[in-house]
DNA sequence: GTATTAACTTTTCGCGCGTAAAATTTACAT
DNA sequence: ATGTAAATTTTACGCGCGAAAAGTTAATAC
């Protein structure tokens, strides 16, 4: 009965009995408008199932409920796991995320910031490439957008940076590994494009020293986003060329470790911490996978969920103008002990 | 030098000499228009740095230039790989796609189609949930919006499907493990979500019974996306119970397969095909993971580039209308030996 | 009962573009 | 030179909404 389809905002206001602008006010806050005019609209809204449309919306707003959400490599669980917990929490706080990946790839990542730019977005919450990144588009980007980084960050660029403490994490696996067998020597890509590898090295380094061990670095050639394969490659020239002094390897991430398990296992070297096995590996981040492989990897956990909590709690402050001129907050990382170290 | 930032068409139009609806004209499609208008369009367009606004251009637009790609999983590597394979050709092909992920929710899935429907989408690259689906929302959408399904189908549902030939692909994994060991049992999940499995549970008893063998399948209990898990956790069962009549396990899929090795690793079982080892385990899709598994895993390859190749064409022939009515493309499967069986 | 405030309506304007029809220019072949 | 088709301009209109200002109604306070 009458159930015409509606088209716009006039016809709804015609048949609500309220005019435009108060609808318009409704759908931009439904708390803004007193509740009996709410009960009219939202009577009307499930007898005509009418939208707003997004375009004319967007066009006219100032600001857009719009959040992008930009990775850099989607493929790659982690950051696939962590956007997943980004959008869910964007939604919930009424705002619309689009998520995309840079896979890799600077000239993308700046047309994905290009493009964002149209969309007049709220926020964004940005994990960067790192060194890779066109440091003056990111920082020009930061300069229009509310933005917030994680994961990777570029010198105190965005409104916040939420990540890890890199070097709590390399510390606190390395007295781990030193009290229960050899000290660890560490694994990591010579080149590394996200800055968090550096402080990992870093953190491996002080903790060694500190514990009165010699460190010892194998680094890995390679570039690109393929660290397992990477990890078994030059894993494996390692393990050929016994460059790793100790039986026992921190890998500078879960991905070059699941490659050098790999490496192992061509090697027919036992990985674990039983009394006949040959080696010991270890990672860092957690990585969703890491609890499968074969032994399971011993590993830092990243804190995923308040990473992503505090991110978007830290854009939303941005959006509001109530947070601070910039923030920094590094969660801790939680010794995950498994077979494999 | 009065490089003075144009905010519309009208400024371009004014600085370029060229009228605003020619210049509309070329931003639809840059040959739609005379070479030397093109030339002096470009030439304005480089000294001012002019981006149309998305949402006035798609507010009026019949149809839009955006595609929406939508996978059940995005946390699934499988997806996030043929998701970024998609994205890229759509892009090649002069549109704008966006990424959306169901997160294994039916609801979800429904409301972002309802979302995709504001977005006047040229077109939509969907994988469906599958069983779990609302059927007769993503009917009601194919309805609406071209739409290609992938991946999974639903009953010839959209413009095209375009998958794998799930029997062959069981089919040849079989004949393979037969020759080479015990015919395999087969383990998959009991109540799967994704139509694929059923058919590659009946290509495992069709190439058994023609081989002559006896099936023996073992369903795992649960539900979800996290089949690992699923696979750890009920495999772990199975091999408790010997519920495994041969020592060979052909997995529905790789992931289940994955967490079936960290089972077996659990129970201290050697995989692979040598003489000293105790079970043979094989899975399905080459998962990107699948090759770093310990041992990597034997899988039958589903072919991504030519899924996501073949799902593209299948839309732009939608979205111009040159397709058919229908159509449906099945790609085999490539049998990839690794150590695992 | 009046004052105050919040909620709402009405009016008017504008956003940046698409689109359609008619008029005009240009390119090219005859 | 003439005709023709393609390309372009001009003109005019509309899309669906946001925003601002000014007036109106309803709820709360005293």
């Amino acid at each position: 009965m009458g159930d015409d389809k509606i088209r716009n905002m006039d016809q709804l206001a015609v048949v609500s009995g309220i005019s435009r602008p108060t609808i318009s006010k409704y759908f931009q806050d439904p708390t803004s408008v007193r509740v009996s005019t709410r009960q009219r609209i939202e009577a009307a809204l499930e007898q005509y199932d009418y939208r707003p449309n997004i375009f004319a919306m967007n066009q006219n707003r100032k600001l857009t409920k719009n959040v992008g959400i930009v990775v850099p490599y989607i493929a790659d669980p982690f950051f696939a796991e962590i956007a997943r917990n980004l959008e869910q929490r964007c939604v919930d706080a009424g705002f619309q995320p689009t998520l995309f990946s840079s896979h890799g790839s600077p000239e993308l990542e700046r047309e994905i910031l290009n493009n964002l730019r149209l969309l007049k977005p709220a926020g964004v919450l940005l994990a960067p490439l790192g060194r890779a990144s066109d440091q003056s588009a990111v920082e020009a980007f930061c300069v229009d957008v509310p933005t917030v980084l994680f994961d990777s960050e570029i010198q105190g660029l965005g409104r916040a940076y939420i990540g890890s403490d890199n070097p709590q994490f390399s510390t606190q696996i390395v007295e781990y590994l030193c009290r229960s067998g050899e000290p660890p020597c560490f694994f990591e890509m010579k080149n590394p494009s996200n800055p968090n590898a550096m402080k990992r090295r870093q953190g491996y380094i002080d903790a060694m020293e500190k514990l009165g061990h010699t460190p010892s670095i194998v680094g890995a050639e390679g570039s690109g986003w393929e660290f397992e394969e990477i990890g078994r490659l030059e894993g494996g020239k390692a393990l050929a060329s016994n460059l790793f002094t100790t039986n026992t390897v921190l890998c500078s991430n879960d991905r070059l470790a699941i490659g050098l398990l790999t490496a192992c296992y061509e090697f027919k070297l036992q990985v674990g911490r039983s009394h006949d096995a040959a080696i010991r590996v270890a990672g860092q981040d957690d990585h969703p996978f890491s609890r499968f492989t074969c032994p399971p990897l011993t590993t830092i956990a990243q804190d995923y969920d308040a990473i992503a909590g505090r991110s978007v709690e830290a854009l939303l402050r941005a959006i509001d103008g109530t947070g601070a001129e910039h923030e920094t907050k590094l969660f801790h990382g939680r010794l995950v002990v498994r077979d494999s170290a």
